[in-house]
DNA sequence: ATAGTAGCTTGATAAATGTCAATTTTATTT
DNA sequence: AAATAAAATTGACATTTATCAAGCTACTAT
């Protein structure tokens, strides 16, 4: 996982995502272990824990004091919103290459729950240590600068989801982009495995997860996806992407 | 505009939003007349030019190639972001104090158009020279970030509203957050002159023109609004809290 | 292996919101 | 001020999606 001699990188980032490496960096490495590399970049400097999260466990909740950032290095998240009165929306669901907690920066208090759907792995990076290498480092703090910015696109495509798709078009949007963020990693061509449950996909796409059933019967009969439950293959992957020709990335 | 010594701020931060400044600040004023400032922040320095932009006009459009963000001096915009097939959402209304353009960050172009819904005006802050003070200026640095996290956590917000709110929630929701936004910034109690007509209002809410227009009637039939076409007065307030009190903030 | 539980599917029906069309009001231009 | 255009309202009706309820399936834990 090393570019050359630069140095380190966060795994799956796509070609135009290298994370910052820093040929200059004085910092000794600490060399922990990780992907045997020894050459040093001030973005694993900030990794200050790695934690397990088993499935089901909450990594953070809305609310909680802000003192870090959650790179995902393996598993993956869903991260919802409540609203005061219970209801809650999905507004994520993060996979390897994810940076979660970007929301907290603004007022010092999360604003979401991070929740694993399965076993996962989380580099805890130190927002005060960030902070401080920034000082030194500019393509550091570029690279959270871009991290903050696509989730803020991020977020404008699922609100254009939310404002302006039908249901239909919701979950083609939905399964469109899961794949392709998948390829992007190397993971998968064509197939997934659903880590989420029908109610939570309905929760992120605005629909009821009745709803999200229903229509992904309606993909299997017009043959356009094959369901067995959390197992997705899609047959015709043209249809689909037409069906998602208006949107943008969701994941 | 100036607290104490420590230089000039940009109009309308609350409390709790003091743009950077610098006591060690090394870098001249321009001093170009704008509030008769003589003091130096760096956020002054970055603001590479001045526009006034008339109702209607486009500041920037989706596809454009990013260079700077836009602070609004006065006025008020909005954003919208275009799906291929030419449906679109509004994603932000934005006035005096809102910094608009961080979405180009991600991918240097701009993803959403800007349009003036006054006669307004714009700061252009370069982001080369945002960029460049970050070297030496943690403030600024943080001040970016946090604008960054706010706008994330505005559409997080969004996302909930969008997703998980009847119609009856949402346009309160949206009055409400619209008169504390206006109030934050000393403009206005409980009365609002709306700048955009109910097309955008509907797109900004994920529902049509004609259902916000029966909304604001029957508020109005409920005694809970003072609906004179785009003039609106709240009469009851506590009500409207009530029903929007699923929320944080949209604008 | 089996019981229990949570998740998923499916149908019937209801409710919310959208669509379309006509009319009125407001804003803009000449 | 009149003419025109744009925006907003309103009603009638259609459509989409939610709700409710029942049954089914597939995990999970003992």
């Amino acid at each position: 996982m090393t570019i050359g001699n630069i140095g380190f990188r966060f795994p799956s980032l796509g070609a135009d995502q290298v994370a910052p490496t820093c040929a200059s960096c004085q910092i000794k490495a600490r060399n922990n272990g990780h992907d045997g590399a020894d050459q040093c970049t001030y973005l694993e400097q900030v990794v200050t824990s790695r934690r397990r999260v088993k499935r089901g466990a909450v990594l953070y909740n809305g609310g909680d004091k802000f003192g870090s950032l959650f790179y995902v290095r393996s598993g993956f998240f869903k991260t919802c919103l409540s609203a005061k009165d219970g209801r809650d929306q999905v507004t994520g669901f993060h996979m390897v290459g994810d940076v979660m907690g970007v929301d907290g920066i603004s007022s010092g208090q999360l604003t979401t729950d991070a929740v694993a759907l399965e076993d996962s792995e989380v580099w805890t990076m130190s927002f005060d240590l960030i902070e401080q290498y920034s000082n030194e480092c500019a393509s550091l703090r570029f690279y959270f600068l871009k991290t903050l910015s696509n989730e803020v696109v991020r977020l404008q495509n699922l609100a254009l989801l939310l404002g302006s798709l039908r249901s239909e078009e919701r979950v083609a949007v939905f399964l469109i982009n899961l794949l392709d963020k998948l390829k992007s990693r190397g993971l998968s061509q064509s197939e997934v495995l659903l880590r989420m449950s029908r109610d939570e996909i309905g929760s992120f796409l605005g629909i009821r997860q009745e709803t999200v059933s229903r229509l992904l019967r309606l993909f299997s009969e017009r043959r356009i996806l094959q369901v067995d439950n959390r197992h997705i293959k899609v047959l015709d992957g043209d249809v689909l992407k037409t069906m998602a020709d208006s949107q943008g990335a969701l994941h």
